[in-house]
DNA sequence: CCTACCGATCGGTAGG
DNA sequence: CCTACCGATCGGTAGG
C-alpha cells in the first residue's frame, strides 16, 4: 500500500451504499440520468467509477433507489392525509404543507422523480407509476370529499386534482433553500391559491 | 402512420434543416437531450448520424434551434397580451388560452424547453433565460394590473405569477392530443382555477 | 448524403 | 476500493 493510498484511506471514510445513492440523486437532479456517468458519480465521491459496482449492480439500480426513496415519502403523506379525520380544507392544507416539506427536505429526490422517472427500467417503472397514481388519487379524493361537503366547487374533480398537483409539482422547480420566505409562508400561499381555485 | 413508413416515404426526398430540427424536438422531448444520439436522430430521418452535419454544425445547435423556436412563440404571446387593451381578467384569459394553444400545437418544443433548456450551451442559455424571464414578467404585470384595478387580490404578485405559471407549465405534462376535452374547455377550466387563486 | 474513419467516453467485468 | 481491461457507442471530421 502506497503512502498516497494510506493517506486517502485515513482522510476519507468508506462510502456506504446510502452515500452513493444520495450522490446519485444530486447528480441526476442536476444533470439528468443520461447526463450523469458512473465515472462522474465516482469522482463526486472520491473514487473510480468501477468502484461503484461494489455498492450497486448498475446505473439503473441507482435511479430506482433514488426515485423509490422519494416516492415512498409522498406515498406516506397521501395515506396519512386520507386517514386523518380533518375536514377537506384542512386535509388539503395538510397535503400542501406535507408536500412542501418533503420537497424542501429531499430536493434531489423530488427533482429526479419528476424529471427522470421516465428513464426507469421497464420492470421498475410500473410500481413507481402506481405510487404516483395513488398520490394523484389521494388529491382527487380530498377534492371529492370537499365537493360533497360543499367546501369546494369542482365540475371535474379529476381535472381539479391535476391543477392542484400542477402547483405542488412545480414547487421543486422554483423553490430555493436560501430564499427569504419560510416554507410555512410558501405553503400557506400555495394553499390559499389552490383553495381559491377550488371555489 | 409509423415512423418506419414515414422513413420509407421520405427515402427518396431530401430532408431540410427544418425536418432535422423537428425530428430533434420529437426525440429531445421523448428521451431527453442526453438520451438522444445523432445516430438515433439520423435513423429517425432515414439517414446516418454523420449526414446530419450537412444540416447543422452539431448537436448543441439542434437544441438551441428547438428551444428558440418554442421560446419565440411564448414571447410573442406575452407581448401581444401586454399590448392589448383588455382588462386584467381578460388579459389573463388570453394568456391561458394562448399558452394552451402554443403547447398543444408545439408539444415537442414545449416539452424540450421545459425539461432540456438547462442543457443549452452557455452562450445560448442567456438569451433563452431572458425570454423566459420576460414571459414570467408579463404574467406578473397582468396580475399587478389586476390588483390595481381591484380585480385580483395578491399579497405577493411575484409569487402569484409563479403559481399561475405552475399551472401553465404543467400543461405540457398532462395534455394528451387524443383526449376527450377540447382545448377550449381545458383552457377555460385552467383560467377559472387560476382566477380563483387570484381572488 | 455516404464511406470510412477518429479519439473519447460509455456501462460494466475480472481479479485482487 | 483499485488496476486493468472489454466491446459498444458517443459527437464529430475528411473527402467525395
Amino acid at each position: 500500500m502506497t503512502t498516497a493510498q494510506r493517506n486517502r484511506d485515513l482522510a476519507e471514510q468508506q462510502r456506504s451504499r446510502d452515500d452513493v445513492v444520495r450522490a446519485a440523486g444530486r447528480l441526476f437532479a442536476e444533470r439528468g440520468f443520461h447526463g450523469t456517468s458512473m465515472r462522474h458519480l465516482g469522482n463526486e465521491l472520491g473514487l473510480l467509477g468501477s468502484s461503484l459496482y461494489s455498492h450497486v449492480s448498475g446505473k439503473d439500480e441507482l435511479l430506482v433507489a433514488v426515485v423509490s426513496r422519494g416516492a415512498a415519502l409522498f406515498q406516506a403523506l397521501a395515506d396519512e392525509v386520507l386517514a386523518s379525520e380533518l375536514d377537506p380544507p384542512q386535509q388539503l392544507r395538510m397535503l400542501v404543507e406535507g408536500h412542501v416539506a418533503i420537497v424542501a427536505d429531499n430536493l434531489d429526490e423530488a427533482r429526479t422523480i419528476l424529471n427522470e422517472a421516465r428513464f426507469l427500467p421497464d420492470t421498475a417503472r410500473q410500481p413507481i407509476v402506481a405510487m404516483r397514481d395513488r398520490y394523484e388519487a389521494a388529491v382527487r379524493t380530498v377534492i371529492e370529499r370537499g365537493v360533497a361537503t360543499g367546501d369546494f366547487t369542482a365540475a371535474d374533480p379529476g381535472l381539479a386534482a391535476i391543477l392542484v398537483l400542477s402547483v405542488l409539482n412545480a414547487f421543486e422547480r422554483w423553490f430555493r433553500p436560501d430564499g427569504t420566505r419560510t416554507r410555512e409562508q410558501l405553503a400557506t400561499d400555495m394553499y390559499r391559491f389552490v383553495l381559491g381555485g377550488l371555489r
